[in-house]
DNA sequence: CATGCAAGTGAACACTGTTTACAATATGTG
DNA sequence: CACATATTGTAAACAGTGTTCACTTGCATG
């Protein structure tokens, strides 16, 4: 028989389910070897027949989160018209939405990447700064933004995410920005800053054009 | 006497000294309380008679860096007038100058940083923020930005920075971007996205006040 | 059946942060 | 000065870590 029915369905697949179980679960005690072969019922030696090391094991955790987001992504991109800045504040929101979610699993995509100064493009999340990318340039064409070098573009919007959401999963913003402080409140500071990102810093210079601003 | 000539100067200032030098050396193996404490011509053991644990001894290291980071801002900001985007921007510069000087440091503000969900008015980085926060508000009252929340443009501003400057420490930007794979590459790319931060992402609505994008 | 290979075991190894019992050294006090 | 008392250091141990290695399984195939 090729697979057994049901009782162990591919190790290698069930130690990574499981260890992203174990990250995403505990928040202080970190996750050791010993821990997730416990759990997966086998013993810490047998884990290196799947895995070189523990941190190839991370690795691919890693990579399996990254294909979920990607997965989210792509169907949220259909649910909105082509060249619009709400389909990219789309792709922000499933963004946030996954940090929120599984911060554990969005913290993973950085800090243990790998070797560092590894190329951008092998990064696990590069494939959504081309779907940002991808939506920019429509957007450009479709002279909804500016002209302007897509990519670069992309690579603004996405710096501002990710450090936001960084900034957000380890520090409590109730006491500085307490309308930001709730559950949803990651959300709320695109929608609260996406003013800036649209019209810039800058006083317009035609009154009449003026958009009503962040205000409270 | 109160203090000793010169011979050692205060173990503790002198493990915290020792142990940033190591930090920012090694960027492969770790940092281990054994190695400070051969650096430090000292045993293991007697370093916990000044810090409780590894984490406080970082943790000391990271506020020393933070008091250090802080003056160089402090400094720049003398030598800009008081409301204009050049300021900021300034603010801007010395934090990637320092994060690029000083990798392992700066990936120290965050990433170890105590507690999760420690109240973010105790980041080391704060003041910082709050700096931000000053010039923003000078450049909002003398009508060089749009009228707005000064706090929320400041941590729109140092989200962007934190984003980019994170994924710049970790990844190799040479092939997707080879205009700011060198080394300055990463103030580069603060100065070819400024435009976004001024003017929006949205076409002026007057082609008459319309600047030079970026084109490259 | 025999062979060979993949998967799992259990004990070890070298390493980590940390603690503990103990010695030395400085510091103030009668 | 002599004594008591912190302070600072040492050496060795402890529990826990990732990882390796010789050794058993179980199973498919020649």
């Amino acid at each position: 028989m090729t697979a057994a029915l049901d009782a162990r369905p591919d190790t290698r697949t069930r130690l990574i389910k499981v260890t992203r179980q174990l990250l995403a679960r505990s928040e202080t005690e970190p996750v050791t070897m010993r821990l997730v072969a416990r759990a997966s019922g086998i013993t810490p030696g047998a884990i290196y027949r799947h895995f070189k090391s523990r941190d190839e094991l991370i690795e691919q955790v890693v990579v399996d989160t990254a294909a979920r987001l990607q997965a989210d992504l792509w169907q949220a991109l259909a649910k909105f018209p082509v060249a619009s800045y709400e389909r990219i504040a789309e792709l922000g929101r499933i963004y946030v939405d996954f940090a929120r979610k599984h911060p554990s699993d969005y913290a993973m995509l950085f800090g243990h990447g790998g070797d560092p100064k590894r190329k951008l493009r092998t990064a696990p999340f590069w494939k959504s700064i081309e779907a940002l990318e991808h939506c920019v340039r429509d957007c450009i064409e479709a002279g909804v933004f500016a002209p302007a070098d897509a990519k670069l573009v992309a690579l603004f919007l996405w710096g501002r995410l990710h450090g936001l959401i960084t900034l957000y999963l380890q520090f409590n913003f109730s006491d500085e920005f307490p309308e930001f402080g709730a559950a949803g409140g990651l959300g709320a500071i695109f929608e609260a800053t996406r003013g800036f990102v649209l019209d810039g810093l800058r006083p317009r210079s035609n009154p009449a054009r003026q958009r009503k601003r962040a205000h409270s």
